[in-house]
DNA sequence: CTGAAACCTTGATCTGGATCAAGGTCATTT
DNA sequence: AAATGACCTTGATCCAGATCAAGGTTTCAG
């Protein structure tokens, strides 16, 4: 398998491209680290010490309620960050986890590297802005999705849109991340597979 | 009543302060527009042109779903910010409106502009960053509280934390930002207000 | 191989919040 | 000062989705 530290100079280069001394910097400043199936990079309670791309694999961060449910945030699959941004930048205690639901290969950034990332080579300022923003953009409309569609029209356009997520995760969790129980999106699906 | 675009500097100190070069053309990259209330800076249709940053006076941004029902997904009120960042960094058509719910007195920056900003001037390139962040940071806590959350403990929450929205919007606006009918959340006003 | 845990499904029932309908109070316009 | 429209409330009814309960299948650690 390729060098991961790659996978992650190539994410880069889908903006604006990394130079050799940039390159250089971020292989120096990151840490490639393998998971396996269930292991947690993040737990409530603890502070969340790194942005941590997926080079292979598929993670999910959610927070669990007073009632002890679980709420999926987000999931993240090869080429996708996942980070409690939150926690990372405070560098105070988060309220979610960060999973592994199968074996992963990640890189991770910690906040002292990202920081000098950013002061030594502002192209990475650059380079996150953008990606944020895409993601900020992706939220919002999950947002609005979720008070403007009814669930079934929710995970119609999740499986559209992430058939590799759909295909991969367990039901259980693409409900939670959907906002609703696994019993109703069961029924959900019992009803459109039968068109 | 101050310069507006003195405001926008100020606003801007507050994260990596401006230096004189960099005050300068962020005044020349911008301009001052006062809006009378139920002006549009943005409709359906046509593509998000600025960012817009709120000197004096209350936005909203919303979307109108398919059976013409509004969806309000976001409120900016003094010193804050309102754009469709996907319209305007594509320069594709939104689906968004964004209006003025009061007078108000605002400072746009083009998109030409801000790309000027960001290639002369990195820094707009690491505050913008650091401003997104903490919108996306906010907007993953909607999220989760849209989901975790029933439409008592979500609009009590709203109010503990937008006192000054709670007063200034018709509740109409709230009940939609909330995800919830107008008529059902006046009657959780009318049950909590008697306790 | 075996047992426990994770996962999925289906049925019966319940409920938070939506929908429909009506009336009432303000502001703003004419 | 009347009239229009924006806003808020309250009642009656309905329904999407939750909850509770049970059984069945797959997965995987020991």
């Amino acid at each position: 398998m390729a060098d991961p530290q790659q996978a992650l100079c190539a994410h880069f280069d889908r903006y604006l491209a990394l130079d050799e001394a940039e390159r250089t910097a971020l292989k120096e400043r990151s840490r490639v680290r393998r998971l396996k199936k269930r292991g947690f990079i993040l737990q409530e309670g603890e502070v969340c010490r790194s942005y941590t791309y997926v080079v292979e694999g598929c993670m999910r961060m959610y927070e669990v309620d007073e009632k002890g449910v679980e709420h999926n945030l987000q999931f993240a699959q090869e080429n996708e960050w996942i980070v409690d941004i939150g926690s990372f930048h405070t560098e105070k205690p988060s309220s979610l986890f960060i999973e592994a639901l199968e074996a992963c290969v990640v890189v991770c950034i910690e906040h002292a590297d990202l920081l000098h990332l950013y002061t030594q080579h502002p192209k990475f300022d650059r380079n996150f802005r953008v990606i944020i923003e895409d993601l900020f953009v992706e939220l919002q409309q999950r947002l609005l999705r979720r008070n403007a569609s009814n669930a079934e029209q929710r995970y119609a356009h999740f499986v559209q849109h992430h058939p590799g997520l759909a295909a991969r995760v367990p039901n259980v969790h693409v409900a939670s991340y959907l906002g609703v129980t696994p019993e109703f999106l069961s029924r959900l699906r019992a009803k459109t597979s039968k068109r």
